[in-house]
DNA sequence: TTTTTCCTGTCAGGAAATTGACAGTCCTCT
DNA sequence: AGAGGACTGTCAATTTCCTGACAGGAAAAA
């Protein structure tokens, strides 16, 4: 099955899964319900979405629930008469109309009012709404995709979301990862943008640097693709050279990677144990090295529990003897 | 007693139960009180309930009255005349007099407004009604089948629904339980369910392995019919070999199940992995499964990081790729 | 097209960890 | 004094873990 993804740039197993179920969907008409942070692209998914299913040639019409005022967005949708309101001087197509035959995508549709999820829901199961004002009721062959990045279920048991239409909506669930669970694509991202800014501006195309690379890789870019994009913009107009160093990074990412946590023995603090991934990196430690330290710390607090007695130790840490004994032994920790 | 029961499927007693009340009461003319969560089939039970009526025949109309919005609902069932608010270009005739000698079922009625109710209650008893904005009164031959997911009579209790038109509505009770305690029927459901939309995606029918059908069976279903629905449909779509085996059943059903290893969750919050020799006590838990969990976390924060790419994740954590697929072999952590 | 690169799974040999068996040291109680 | 109990260290057998070597597959590069 070949799919034609415009501008969907990524080679990441966590992307390519969402791909594969993208690749099974799109031909059939059923409800797609797209999930992930903002920023992270859903859009250019639901477009792809599109051009991969029959009603390719058909209208794409996206319409953004949250950025739309609530008191605007069912016209927008549904349309409304002449006189409808006050400012409803004449009569007017809403998007359901626009995209008829084709596919309405829905973005953050969590945040629409529960009175509009009514409609939404009546439109998906009856496929028939009017327009605001309006009596004649008009048939919808429209394929609806909606996007959120809220945690619907949350909403639903919160009573923010109609249970019906959440089940409605969620036939096929396709989660979009945030940019920082897709590894390497992001350096993918850059160049991709950084090409397309340069050419843009008819400058030759910027490239990053080792270090820079780094830095981009472990910044966690709360922003997702968005975020990255405007980054890449921006050094587009501002970098001098043509490769990218580090100090050509904007401040939040040298300074995320300055915020280097305390020193190894943060560790143990307060009597926890802690650790994240990054610290285990920054701080050049291996799996190993790293989950040796834990073990050592809980040594030493069983055995300080224990009054320095290795046999009751033992069994607090759910192990044999002996083998706390070697565990110690290894660290030259024989006293206590 | 010979039941026409269209779509209706199962076998299980608490549901023979039901269909054998529904029996008795289809050919008279009583009112029925359909109760249940949402999504368990009111509105196929009340179908069936006329297609066994002497009203057969006659019209069958379906109102969802929670799914048409407030101040368009009265319109809705009983028509309006000409002028009769802003947009009423012309006359229009409602549900009501669409069914004229048949059955509607309102469906929802717990969200019907307290204004609504008395007419609907004029409708019931009096066996007439006026269009909105007309003088003419019309008779009602209509048989009024209700349905709600709500506790009316909590309703009632609350003031938010008129006690005279719950006693008259609640001639015949009928309660649809839930899917989760209509056992064996989950299966009959799934394989119709499966059936229904393997012939239309026009692929040859799925089947539940013997794993698949004690998780099915297992998982509460919130959602009722409807959700398993869904979670067919999407099976019909994404699984790639004829039997669905334990693994293509989607996360929820298996984390349910507690297929997914025993969580270590109560050591992993807020993104810290955290632990004092006491919680590790408590916890029943021995040095070296406490460490499993901590490497499980690292482990699954690198490979998110990775973007799924173990190469990179076992980069990440400093152990050579193969250790790294050892350990996640050795978990069933294989996809991420 | 072919070549190269990158990723992946499997497997077997060697390294390391775990544990049971032994043996020795204190101390207490009879 | 001798028996019993609680601890401790050592060691070799067993089990588990780690890694390098291969081989296949898919996608970029040539």
């Amino acid at each position: 099955m070949e799919l034609k993804l415009s501008g969907m740039v990524g080679r990441s197993p966590v992307l390519a899964d969402v791909l594969r179920v993208l690749a099974k969907v799109a031909p059939t008409d059923s409800t797609v319900l797209v999930t992930g942070e903002s920023g992270t692209g859903k859009e250019l998914l639901v477009r792809a979405l599109h051009t991969n299913s029959h009603r390719v040639g058909k209208p794409f019409v996206p319409v953004n629930c949250g950025a739309i005022p609530r008191e605007l967005l069912e016209s927008e949708l549904f349309g409304h008469e002449k006189g409808a309101f006050t400012s409803a001087v004449r009569s007017r197509q809403g998007r359901f109309e626009l995209a008829e035959g084709g596919t309405i995508f829905l973005d953050e549709i969590g945040e629409m009012d529960l009175s509009l999820q009514v409609k939404i829901l009546r439109a998906l199961q009856e496929r028939e709404y009017e327009r605001v004002g309006g009596g004649k009721t008009l048939k919808a062959d429209v394929r609806i995709v909606a996007a959120t990045n809220r945690d619907l279920e949350a909403e639903v048991a919160a009573g923010r979301f109609r249970e019906d239409l959440y089940y409605r909506l969620n036939v096929i669930p396709l989660h979009l990862p945030p940019l920082r669970e897709r590894g390497a694509d992001i350096l993918l991202l850059a160049d991709h943008f950084l090409e397309r800014f340069c050419r843009q501006k008819c400058r030759p195309t910027l490239t990053l640097s080792a270090e820079a690379k780094d830095l981009v890789l472990s910044y966690p870019w709360p922003g997702n693709v968005r975020e990255l994009e405007n980054f890449m913009e921006r050094l587009s107009i501002l970098c001098e050279h043509d490769m990218i160093a580090a100090a050509d990074l904007p401040r939040k990412i040298l300074d995320h990677a300055g915020v280097a946590p305390p020193p190894p023995v943060a560790m143990v603090q307060a009597g926890f144990v802690w650790a994240k991934l990054a610290d285990l990196a920054d701080l050049g430690l291996g799996l190993k090295e790293f989950l040796d330290a834990v073990e050592e710390r809980l040594l030493a607090e069983a055995l300080q529990q224990a009054g320095g007695v290795k046999n009751q130790a033992a069994e607090l840490l759910g192990i044999k003897r002996t083998t706390l004994i070697e565990k110690l032994k290894k660290r030259n920790m024989a006293g206590e």
